[in-house]
Parts: C-alpha cells; sequence; structure tokens
DNA sequence: AGCACGCCGACT
DNA sequence: GTCGGCGTGCTC
C-alpha cells in the first residue's frame, strides 16, 4: 500500500512545479483534490501520483475534497500543458469541478414509530407526523423536537441544483424519419473504427443533429459515455434541448453561464456515472466522462473552440486526443469545415436540407462607387422582404471620430486604437479593453466643432434600413429575447453583428444580407479566407428555410475574391481544394504548425529585449515584431512556423521555461499559443 | 505565485 | 536604535 501521495499544488507559477510528496491518508487515490500545508499557506492540489517513499520528512494533506478527478484527465494534464506550452498545475485547474462548492443536502423526514395511546402530542404535531415522510423545511425545528422524543427520523439526502434551460424549438418528442443521407452518415459513423475521426459536412438545415442524437443513441446502448461539444450554449439552446428531450437526465449540461452550485452538480453526476452524456462549450472537452464512446463537436470551424487564457487549448484538438485515448469516435461536424479537417479527417456529406428546399440563390453585389452602406438594390430588396437578417460586423454607430481641420483621430488612451461611436450611450468605447469617454463637442487640440464620424456600425446602420429592426450584437439587450421578437414579428429586419450568421433557424427569413464581406477579409490572417467564406455561407444557410423563398445578397468590393464567388456558389468543397493549394505552398496549417509567442508588458524596452532572446533561440522563428498596445501593455510577438510540430512545440516550451526563470526577464509576460486562430 | 528572510536609508 | 524598501530563495 503506497503511503506516499505526490501533488501537484495548483497554482499558476510557470517556475512552480510539481509534484510535491505527501503524507497518504485513507481513500486518497490519484486524482484526489487536496488541500495541503504549502509552505507557509495552504493550497489547493491534486494526487498525480502515489509512491512507496519519499526523500522528504511529509506532512499530510488538511483536508480531502468529496470531488476526485477520473485517472484518464489526471494522465491528461501533462500532455495538454507540453501541448501548449503551459504547466501541468495551469491545465489541472480547468478540470477541477468549480471551487468551494460542496454537494447540497436537505434532511429528510419520516416517521420512526407510530404515536403511543395517551402520549402528549399538539393537533400541529399530530398533523405533521401525518405528512411524512418529506423534505424538511421550515418546520425543522418541530421536527427536531420530535426526533428528540425518537419519533422521526432526520436524514441527510442528496439534493441536485439542476441547470435552469429554456427548452427552445424542440421538436414535440417526435423522432424524426431519417433522410437516405442521414441514415447513410449514421451507417458510416456506426462502422468506424475506434479512434477514427469523421467530418460530417452537411449544409445548413441538412439535419446533422438528427445524426448526431442517433450517434449518442447507440452509444449509449453500448454503455458508453457521449460528449457533444458546441460552440456557444446561449446562440444553440436548440440542440440542448434536443438531447434533453430524447434522453432526460443522463444528460448533463456545462457551462459558464450556470450557478456555480448547479455546475458542481452536474459535474458530479458525470463523475459518478449518473448522467452519461455532456453538453456544453470547450471547457467541456474536459468534462469527467468514462468509457467515452462518441465525441461530438458541432459546428467546427467556430473559433470559440479555441481557449483565449493559459493554456491556450484549442478544444478540438484535446477532443481528438481524448477521444483517441477512450477508443472513442470523434464527430466534427460543420456547414463550413476548417481546412484542417477538410484535409485531416475522413469525409461523411449531407449534401441537401431535410426540407428538400434548396440553397437560396446568391448575388454578390459590388460596391465599388457606391455612397453610403447600402446598395440601392440591397435596399430595394429589404423593402421587398417580408423577414431579412442582415449581417454588419462592427459594433457602434461608427468606426471612428476625427477632428476635419486639425485631423485629430479619437484613439483609446490605453491601447493603439481608434474609439468606437456609441450614439444612444453617449459615449466613445474602446472595443478592446472597455475604455469609455464621453462624445466630444469640439476638438481639444483646435478647438474646432466640425467632427467627422467614419464609416458605419449597426447602431447606425438601423436607421437606414427599412421596416421594424430587432437589432442583435454586444450593445442591445438580451440576446434570447431579440431572438424570440423577432420569431414571432409578421415582418422585420434582424440586424446584427457575427451572431445572426449562427444556429438558430427561422423558418420564414426570405432574405440574407452582408453589409460588407470583405470586413474580415481585410483582417491580416492565413485564416481571412477561410473566415469570409464561412460567414458568408453560413449567413446564406439562414434564408429560405421552411416555406419561404429565400435569396442571399453579399455586398463586397472584392467581388472576385475565391471566399465570396464559392460562397456565393455553395461550393465549400471547390474553396477549400482551392484554399488547401494555396496554403500548401505558403507553408500553412495543415502543411505546417503555427505557434505564437507574445511578450508583455508596461516596459516597451523590455518587451522588445524579451522578445529579441526568444527570437534569437528560436533558429529560423520570425520577428519579434511590435503588435498594437493592449490595455496599457506594450507588446512583441515571435512567429514560428513549423513542419516538426512535436519537436517545435518541445523547443518553445523549452525557451520559454528558460526566459520565465529569468531575473533578467522578470517584468515581461509570456503566452504561447500553439495553432493560433 | 506567495511569502519570509535579509540587508541598507529616514523616522519617532 | 527601528520601521520598511524590495532583491533572493523556498515551498514536500
Amino acid at each position: 500500500m503506497p503511503s506516499v501521495a505526490q501533488v501537484e499544488p495548483i497554482t499558476t507559477a510557470r517556475v512552480l512545479r510539481g509534484p510535491f510528496d505527501y503524507a497518504r491518508p485513507e481513500g486518497v487515490e490519484v486524482g484526489s483534490v487536496v488541500i495541503i500545508p504549502f509552505g507557509n499557506r495552504d493550497v489547493l492540489g491534486v494526487v498525480t501520483g502515489l509512491a512507496e517513499d519519499s526523500a522528504h520528512e511529509l506532512m499530510a494533506p488538511k483536508e480531502v475534497l468529496e470531488a476526485s478527478l477520473p485517472a484518464d484527465l489526471v494522465a491528461l494534464a501533462p500532455w495538454i500543458a507540453a501541448e501548449y506550452c503551459s504547466t501541468p498545475a495551469r491545465a489541472l485547474s480547468l478540470m477541477l469541478p468549480p471551487k468551494g462548492i460542496r454537494a447540497r443536502t436537505t434532511l429528510r423526514a419520516r416517521a420512526l414509530r407510530a404515536p403511543e395511546p395517551g402520549e402528549r402530542l399538539t393537533d400541529g404535531q399530530r398533523a405533521l407526523l401525518e405528512s411524512l415522510p418529506r423534505q424538511a423545511g421550515g418546520d425543522l425545528a418541530a421536527l427536531r423536537r420530535l426526533e428528540a422524543r425518537g419519533l422521526v427520523a432526520l436524514e441527510p439526502e442528496a439534493m441536485r441544483r439542476a441547470p435552469h434551460h429554456t427548452d427552445v424549438g424542440a421538436s414535440a418528442g417526435a423522432r424524426p424519419q431519417l433522410t437516405g443521407d442521414q441514415a447513410l452518415a449514421l451507417e458510416e459513423i456506426a462502422a468506424a473504427q475506434p479512434g477514427e475521426r469523421l467530418l460530417l459536412h452537411g449544409v445548413t438545415g441538412s439535419g446533422k443533429t438528427e445524426v448526431y442524437l442517433r450517434a449518442a443513441e447507440r452509444a449509449l446502448a453500448a454503455d458508453q459515455g457521449v460528449l457533444v461539444l458546441v460552440p456557444e450554449i446561449a446562440l444553440t439552446p436548440q440542440i440542448v434541448s434536443r438531447f434533453r428531450e430524447r434522453f432526460g437526465d443522463t444528460v448533463a449540461l456545462l457551462h459558464s453561464g450556470m450557478a456555480a452550485g448547479a455546475r458542481y452538480d452536474e459535474w458530479l453526476r458525470l463523475r459518478r456515472g449518473e448522467a452519461r452524456i455532456c453538453v456544453g462549450p470547450r471547457s467541456a472537452v474536459l468534462a469527467p466522462i468514462d468509457r467515452l464512446g462518441l465525441v461530438i463537436v458541432d459546428e467546427e470551424h467556430d473559433a470559440s473552440y479555441k481557449h483565449e487564457g493559459d493554456p491556450r487549448y484549442d478544444a478540438r484538438h484535446v477532443a481528438e486526443r481524448r477521444a483517441r485515448d477512450h477508443g472513442a469516435i470523434l464527430v466534427a461536424g460543420s456547414a463550413t469545415p476548417r481546412a484542417e479537417s477538410w484535409e485531416r479527417l475522413r469525409r461523411i456529406s449531407l449534401p441537401q436540407r431535410v426540407d428538400g428546399a434548396p440553397l437560396p440563390p446568391v448575388e454578390i453585389v459590388d460596391l465599388v462607387g457606391v455612397r453610403g452602406a447600402l446598395h440601392p438594390q440591397t435596399h430595394d430588396a429589404l423593402v421587398d422582404a417580408r423577414k431579412s437578417i442582415v449581417l454588419l460586423n462592427r459594433r457602434g454607430w461608427s468606426n471612428f471620430l476625427t477632428c476635419v481641420s486639425c485631423g485629430r483621430a479619437w484613439e483609446c488612451p490605453e491601447c493603439d486604437v481608434t474609439l468606437v461611436l456609441h450614439k444612444a450611450q453617449g459615449h466613445l468605447s474602446c472595443h478592446h479593453c472597455g475604455h469609455r469617454e464621453r462624445i466630444p463637442s469640439r476638438c481639444p487640440d483646435c478647438a474646432s466643432v466640425s467632427l467627422a464620424r467614419h464609416g458605419t456600425g449597426t447602431e447606425r446602420l438601423e436607421t437606414e434600413l427599412p421596416g421594424p429592426v430587432f437589432r442583435l450584437d454586444g450593445d442591445a439587450g438580451d440576446p434570447a429575447r431579440v431572438l424570440d421578437a423577432f420569431q414571432r414579428a409578421e415582418r422585420g429586419i434582424l440586424l446584427g453583428t457575427q451572431v445572426v450568421a449562427k444556429g438558430h433557424d427561422f423558418p420564414d427569413v426570405e432574405l440574407g444580407v452582408v453589409v460588407d464581406a470583405d470586413q474580415t477579409l481585410r483582417f491580416p490572417d492565413f485564416r481571412a479566407e477561410e473566415r469570409t467564406f464561412a460567414l458568408v455561407a453560413q449567413l446564406a444557410g439562414r434564408a429560405g428555410r421552411g416555406a419561404a423563398a429565400g435569396r442571399v445578397i453579399v455586398q463586397t468590393l472584392a467581388a472576385d475574391s475565391p471566399s465570396i464567388v464559392f460562397a456565393a456558389r455553395h461550393d465549400a468543397a471547390g474553396f477549400l481544394a482551392g484554399e488547401l493549394d494555396r496554403r500548401r505552398v505558403l507553408r500553412y496549417p495543415p502543411f505546417s504548425t503555427l505557434i505564437r509567442i507574445v511578450c508583455s508588458g508596461t516596459d516597451a524596452g523590455a518587451v522588445q529585449a524579451a522578445a529579441a532572446a526568444i527570437q534569437a533561440r528560436l533558429p529560423g522563428s520570425l520577428g519579434p515584431a511590435p503588435l498594437f498596445r493592449l490595455r496599457g501593455r506594450e507588446r512583441s510577438q515571435v512567429v514560428v512556423k513549423a513542419a516538426d510540430r512535436a519537436q517545435a512545440v518541445a523547443e518553445v516550451g523549452a525557451v520559454i521555461d528558460a526566459i520565465a526563470a529569468d531575473r533578467a526577464h522578470r517584468a515581461v509576460a509570456l503566452s504561447v499559443d500553439v495553432d493560433p486562430q
């Protein structure tokens, strides 16, 4: 019986690496979560190993918590740490259930014996005894007195804090007949080898969710667990509803919008095997599910699968690893898959909408020479359509403000970006750090009152659109209510940023409009083409569902860009073939691995020096390149483009550890992004 | 990361 | 004499 528990203290420090040895209390296993005396404070720790003896004099953990990590997750932590140049402690901290929470119990009261004849009881007490067994409530004190007389037993009972989820768009319990394509797709999944990865490429409305549900049914029947990853629960409540409707309480929901107590209880239900399906966003990829048989990544192209904190893990990559470890089948689904997935995964196709309706025709409208945000043709189409969705990927009234006489531009004092004008709120705001200032009435430099507003955001476009507008963006109220109001409206225009192109399906939308399709294209990034294609194609999928005949208008200054031309033809395969050729030539993913290292700090010289030191130690790396200042921090980046992923990650990891440990670079924060978005 | 220990300047 | 600045080193 090993008497030593090897514990990884959960701290964020890069240089502090465990494990540290402690005496092993009764019942402590690999995965146990403990509170240990560490230095002169108490910290949370995870038992990562057991040993027979130790070279140190050992202390005992102060407490062993009730929730423990499963062994497979403990083993995954060092892999995540290495894969993203982070630390095992940071990886483990992603896996823990919400801290400071315990299972909640209530007291259940039951009658222990009948009152003897003549035993003195008030009418109230008799009524109380009549009402048992049940949960104790405000009458706990009275029940306690009866307990003391041996009439009643009070026992703690676990109480589940359930997530509250508003069921939407559920199909009233019906289990629809599969189309031929769906049946074929399901057969392919059923026939897949353990550990195999599949790409379910299905146009919007082709019934991917029903395929997921049937595949999950099969996994459950084989006593296997199921993980279902979705981009954002708030934007895709339908898929949660469909799973809960089909499988009931064996579905656990895990997302950050839930109360910590409910999240803890859902986590524990999975850990105990009481729930066997987990539906959740990125972070759910680390849910404690035993004997995983199926891992689904819905809308696999979605950028939210990349975690922005450290470790900067990619849930899709971690999902593949977990699936491989468990011998589970991975199914990634999308109408607009990433080039990486198209190249690497075995493809299954759902080429048609379930309702048999054709995809709507897409018109490309050239904006060259057009004044204002809307082409007259687009305006006319909006007047004609009963219900439309309009996408403009820019919040606020206008992009930036300048002084007409001296040319002054209003910029964020903390970041090197221009401030966006929000007219209704009466302020200029920075979309990076949240800085706000009042809208100026005159220029502080030259006192001119002539200020120019450049560019159009959703707030301004709202005033230019014909008909009632339902605005959906970061500034406009509760998204669920906006969507609901739009759904019930007879006619109207749903106007918003990216979110309008996601998940939700309205059956009676006749027109979809992309106001500025180049906006994503102008972004200097190797994924710009892919993003633009996805945005246009996703929006195109929202129009003409159900009875309404649909059409889509894409306004652009780059009418012959491949991403826009192929999206207009609904031709993902054509687009991806060209995109993969381009990436092969330029040695971009999936034909290489990119690693981005960002140094940041308040002292520009120190930041530059750290970035230069990193670049010098990584032969062939690019940089250091200055980035725009963010939240008052100067930044500089080094980029590694490598043929051998494992080798590059190991090299970068070693260099980062060395720089982090070097006191000369103490004032600089380091962030490593493997597979940046 | 914390937190204590330790060695040098201006205060009751 | 001592309060406190933050450089250095350790945490089983």
